[in-house]
RNA sequence: GCGGACGUGGCGGAACCGGUAGACGCAGCGGACUUAAAAUCCGCUUCCCCAUGGGAGUGCGGGUUCGAGUCCCGCCGUCCGCACCA
């Protein structure tokens, strides 16, 4: 009798058994209710790390348990397998990035599979394969029949060190996502995806997406940023005019300049013939764009001597400035300042000495002068403001926009901060935009039977740049038009376009077509989505449109694709530093009572905080050896163990011993057991079927670290439990129960039970409702609210045999020093209050 | 600056609708088994005190309530997101 579990010879002999049995594929002919449960796939980096085994447990967790409560489940693993990493692999190790990336793909589901993963593999694709590609510019191409697909020329943002054009969501502090380096403006044509044609239902569908985390829709709602306001012309002296938009056209009244940014063409035009404005441009675009920068930077503005007539007073100018703080990107470029009611306008307006209006009070002061250096921007009522005064702030917006509109001269408006996303990117490994650019015919179309646009494999990284655009034959194509000598897009698509619609491919994947409408409706929405946060705009956003614009070209009816996001914190470790200030490793590092010392030297090292694992602190730990060591299971367990998987979860040495001593712990039951027999133990039946009941609930809400520590209350109560046919029936079922978390165990021990085929297709056990209700319940005795004794009485006993134990109890009679309570609190079931 | 989340033992964390604070795990302490170690098992483990009992206690200060970790008001702190958005 084997007295240990071995991980080493279980791990295999089940992975094995589950691929050959196909345990895990998904039926879509199944009558059985469907259930999708994914987590976001990974970038193929070539090692999986611990956030990925912390990810993708908790979705097997899922899953599993979705399969034993009789779900058909599908649970699918790809790769999102373009991107940079790649190239810059093939420009150090002079590596093909494809050759680079598939390899990683080998390694990495190696690894995967080593966890025991209960994932359908035969859904298993990757991005960068034409097969799938290929099948994402067709969708590409659809959509540009649609006009939600267009080219245009303008001011992009440039990573200098990545070589290519980022999307505003990638723009993170003025520098790239990837690289870090500061981004620079350019101007180039590029395409993009009329994400702002979306811009209100993105919004309006956040509301019903009630399965996501506030967060996640407040920071997308932020994101999208819907202004409602007024839009109108200022005429100008010169006998131009000026467009400005406001959300508070209540204020107007306030108004006492107006300015335009530095890049506006009003300010363009007048700097041609002022040389003193163009050198303050020149410097205004010198400043920085960093988060301390524009903290720090001073409000600086330049009189271009013009004024703006008031909409509503024609004797009432205002002077025009050039103004650093207004922006080019939002709303039209242009402003009216309120210096009562805004801060920046306030500054601007104390440093150049003009003139600050109250006009909205906010009591009983109507003076038009306000001497303050903060502005009011809260509720209030109109006054100074003619024919506004005594409204509230919403009637006066009402109110202006109202005759703006009567009078022809503007109107209600709204105004998004959301760009269109810009798409293209000069790179190499990416999906080939599928266009081509004619002299004669503009820019066609590949047409769909020349799909896919596959790339060249012949390729070279020795210079920088995109090697697409110096491919010696590639570029050249005829026109699908007009047949003559033509030049192929060398632009690839952003990454996140790939993994835009992945969830629809593992839903269905022909090969003829993206997907099959009707079999990918029958698995969508996503049941469960599992991703880290960083996430929350750029991919979760981009997966919303693209599902919203295969919905209105009609070619799926999902408005949403994920109906239940979870967003799992990170897997965190211990910093170390050596007294000159090095970042060491865990495994160079001794932890003592005291401290921690370098295991080389004995130095002291300085225990720093606990913190996400980076190369960079050198806090990374490896999953691979800790596999190897302990096998998946224990792995698993640990993963779930402890901390809420919303929560950072710090790794340990000692929480993996701990998690390893639990497998151990459960074989030595199983190990134990004998026939099945008739004899019960009632105590033992109701714990049991409290924890199923409980386990069930916490792996519904995904809260592993309560299921886990039920787990450990059922394991501790059967081990106390008397040997026999009631102690060996509640490990049966205790196997049940931890089969989602410790697949292979389940197995091994399943066996070992004497049951017949695979744990993973087994129920989930029932839970019989009779024993949940306890007969006998333990009672508070309080006094003046503090617990002074406690009672065991029969469940239900009413309320008058409960007051007369309570005051029949030895403490309370000595607190009570022989005086009757002035009152009494009965809680049936639960405590009795007694009032003295 | 704006928006949001969170503050519970030495640590990770439980605590349902306001009703026995600290489940469960880790670490620690004591003991058993052992020649010894490992493994395993048993017990203790919020703090304080004049210790079969009592007092304090969920960031701080108030409040509501028979009763507050939970609700309300005001602070303090930590973390996250956005950021000159008109």
């Amino acid at each position: 009798m084997a007295s240990r579990f071995n991980p080493r010879i279980a791990d295999a002999r089940w992975q094995k058994a589950w691929d050959d049995a196909q345990a895990f594929r998904a039926d879509d002919r199944s009558p059985k209710p469907k259930s999708y449960v994914l987590e976001m796939f990974p970038y193929p980096s070539g090692r999986i790390h611990m956030g990925h085994v912390r990810n993708y447990t908790m979705g097997d967790v899922l899953a599993r348990y979705r399969r034993m409560t009789g779900h058909e489940v599908l649970h699918p693993m790809g790769w999102d397998a373009f991107g940079m990493p790649a190239e810059n692999a093939a420009m150090e190790k002079k590596v093909h990035p494809g050759a680079w990336t598939r390899a990683n793909i080998d390694a990495m589901r190696t690894q995967l599979k080593a966890l025991g993963f209960a994932l359908d593999w035969s859904r298993e694709l990757a991005t960068c394969e034409p097969d799938y590609y290929g099948q994402e510019q067709a969708l590409f191409l659809d959509l540009y029949e649609a006009g939600l697909v267009y080219r245009k020329e303008s001011a992009v943002n440039w990573d200098p060190v990545d070589m290519t054009v980022l999307a505003n969501e990638q723009v993170i502090d003025g520098r790239g996502w990837r690289s870090g380096a500061l981004v620079e403006r350019r101007k180039l044509s590029q395409w993009f995806l009329k994400i702002t044609a979306f811009a209100d239902e993105l919004l309006a569908g956040l509301k019903t997406l009630d399965q996501w985390p506030d967060k996640v829709r407040l920071m997308q709602e932020n994101w999208i940023g819907k202004s409602q306001g007024l839009q109108f012309r200022f005429a100008l002296s010169d006998g131009e005019a000026v467009e400005v938009f406001t959300t508070r056209p209540d204020t107007i009244f306030g108004a006492s300049f107006v300015a335009v940014a530095t890049d506006h063409p009003l300010a363009t035009r007048l700097a041609k013939d002022d040389p003193a404005l163009a050198a303050f441009i020149a410097e205004c675009r010198a400043g920085g764009t960093t988060a301390a920068e524009i903290e720090t930077a001073e409000k600086k503005g330049y009189d271009t001597g013009l004024t703006a007539t008031h909409p509503f007073d024609p004797d009432w100018t205002l002077p025009v400035h050039v103004a650093n703080f207004v922006l080019m990107d939002y709303g039209t470029g242009a402003v009216f300042g309120v210096p009562a009611h805004d801060q920046r306008d306030l500054d601007f307006a104390r440093k150049y000495g003009l003139p600050v209006r109250r006009v909205v009070s906010e009591g009983a002061e109507t003076a038009s002068d306000f001497a303050a250096y903060t502005a009011y921007t809260g509720p209030g009522t109109l006054v100074n403001s003619r024919f506004l005064d005594g409204m509230a702030v919403e009637a006066a917006k009402k109110a202006v926009i109202g005759r703006a509109e009567g009078e022809g001269w503007g109107k209600g408006a709204t105004v998004w901060r959301l760009r269109d996303w810009g798409v293209s990117r000069q790179r190499y490994w990416g999906t080939p935009i599928p266009f081509i650019h004619c002299a004669a015919c503009g820019v066609v179309p590949v047409p769909k039977a020349d799909l896919p646009v596959k790339l060249p494999e012949d390729v070279t990284f020795d210079v920088p740049g995109n090697p697409l655009d110096r491919h010696p034959t590639w570029k050249h194509a005829a026109c699908p038009t007009c047949g003559g000598a033509a030049r192929r897009e060398t632009d690839t698509l952003d990454t996140f376009v790939d993994s835009s619609w992945y969830f629809i491919r593992f839903a269905s994947q022909p090969d003829d077509q993206p997907f099959d409408r009707a079999v990918a409706e029958q698995w969508l929405p996503v049941g469960q989505y599992i991703g880290g946060v960083e996430h929350a705009i750029l991919h979760l956003l981009y997966a919303r449109f693209w599902t919203r614009a295969l919905n209105r070209i009609g070619r799926l009816a999902i408005e949403e694709p994920f109906a239940s996001l979870f967003t799992q914190g990170m897997v965190t470790h211990e910093t170390y530093r050596t007294a000159a200030g090095q970042w060491v490793g865990p495994d160079d590092v001794e932890r003592t009572d005291k401290g921690a010392t370098l295991r080389a030297t004995g130095e002291a090292v300085t225990i720093g905080r606990v913190e996400k694992m980076s190369k960079s602190k050198k806090n990374v730990i490896d999953p691979a050896p800790i596999l190897d060591r302990y096998g998946a299971d224990a792995v698993r367990w640990f993963m779930l163990s402890d901390s809420p998987p919303e929560r950072d979860l710090p790794w340990s040495e000692a929480g993996i011993e701990g998690a390893w001593r639990f497998i151990q712990r459960v074989w030595r039951l199983v190990d134990g057991v004998g026939a099945p027999g008739a004899d019960a133990d009632e105590a033992l039946e109701r714990k049991t079927h409290r924890i199923i009941a409980a386990v069930a609930e916490d792996i519904e809400a995904l809260s592993f670290n309560k299921a886990v520590a039920k787990l450990y209350e059922l394991t501790t109560a059967i081990e106390k439990a008397a040997p026999g046919p009631g102690r060996d029936a509640a490990t049966r079922i205790l196997i049940r129960l931890v089969a989602p978390m410790a697949p292979h165990l389940a197995e091994e021990a399943w066996v070992q039970l004497g049951e017949q085929g695979l744990i993973a297709a087994a129920d989930w056990p029932a839970v019989d409702p009779a024993m949940l209700v306890d007969d006998e319940v333990t009672i508070a005795i309080q006094v003046n609210g503090k617990l002074r004794d406690k009672l065991t009485v029969a469940k239900g006993a009413p309320r008058e045999t409960v007051e007369a134990l309570a005051l029949a109890s030895e403490n309370v009679a000595r607190i009570l020093d022989g005086k009757p309570p002035r009152k009494v609190i009965v809680v049936p079931d639960r405590l009795v209050n007694l009032v003295a």
